[in-house]
DNA sequence: CTTAACGCCTGAAGGC
DNA sequence: TGCCTTCAGGCGTTAA
């Protein structure tokens, strides 16, 4: 389940490889996709990569025509790139390929075809972009700024770390982790936190995030770099997944509770 | 305005 | 062995 460490690592990736390269021709396996991508198939042609950004946990590919292709991965949306020399391994759940003119490719999967890939026109705003929150790497998020967005809210503080629209890039993995390493306990409203535990939970919140980047992210069930490697972030995980298990500060069990349709993670000792 | 629940999807895992 | 059920979860939509 990419989250802003996995697909700054996809975007980091891309970013490396992409720009400058000529789309030649678009492939649609999957009509689901295709029919959201909407136009692509006649307008990509022809088109050069100019960049890639992350926006939370969305890719923007950036085209020279100044339209762009807005992509979110979901739970399990890999995006590929292979080298004009490369074997052509056939991919599974392969829902799009771009060609380009050298012959290098850039593939996109998706098992459970939740993931999305849209056509954004020159000028226009995309909404799913505009109605972000900042994340808590980029310098808007500063301390007074995440202290009023927990204030605002009664909701229990791990679901608010998941609404995209205040905070972005956070999922179900990080929003455990960091509340772990804050020793907050996950049920509290969120403008029940102390300005000192609003502080504590911003910096680890970065802290992990940065940390995970650094460790190409979290492989859970089938994260992949966009050179099809995994990431060793897992092996730095406290709570999540840890069901039963002894917490690693003080050996208690830890426990799993639902909260708004998703499981959460918490130890009951170090977390209050 | 805010908050909560559902549906989308498919493969893995568990029960019998 | 094999069928059936449950679970995983990000987010758009719908409902309250």
């Amino acid at each position: 389940m990419p989250e802003l460490p996995e697909v700054e690592t996809i975007v980091r990736g891309l970013a490396g490889v992409l720009p400058g390269r000529v789309i030649r021709e678009v492939h649609f396996p999957d009509s689901k996709l295709a029919t959201g991508c909407l136009g692509c198939a006649e307008v990509l042609p022809g088109r050069s990569l100019a960049g890639v950004q992350r926006h939370g946990k969305y890719i923007r590919f950036l085209l020279d025509d100044g339209s762009s292709l807005v992509a979110h991965l979901r739970m399990t949306g890999k995006f590929v790139f292979t080298g004009p020399l490369a074997p052509q391994n056939p991919a599974r759940h392969l829902r799009m390929v771009l060609v380009f003119t050298d012959g290098s490719l850039l593939s996109f999967m998706d098992m459970r075809r939740f993931g999305t890939i849209r056509h954004v026109s020159p000028g226009e705003t995309p909404p799913e972009l505009r109605d972000l929150g900042p994340d808590p790497l980029q310098k808007e998020m500063t301390l007074p700024r995440f202290r009023a967005i927990l204030g605002k809210s009664r909701t229990a503080v791990k679901v608010l770390l998941l609404d995209q629209r205040r905070i972005s890039g956070v999922g179900n993995i990080y929003a455990c982790e960091s509340l772990f390493r804050a020793g907050i306990d996950p049920r509290r409203p969120a403008d029940s936190l102390t300005s000192d535990e609003g502080a504590r939970l911003l910096r680890e919140l970065r802290g992990i995030l940065r940390e995970a980047i650094r460790h190409n992210g979290t492989t859970i069930s089938d994260f992949r770099s966009v050179d099809d490697k995994t990431g060793e972030f897992q092996y730095w995980l406290r709570v999540y997944d840890r069901e039963g298990e002894p917490c690693r500060v003080c050996g208690e069990r830890i426990e799993r509770i639902r909260q708004a349709q998703r499981s959460t993670s918490f130890c009951p000792h170090c977390q209050v």
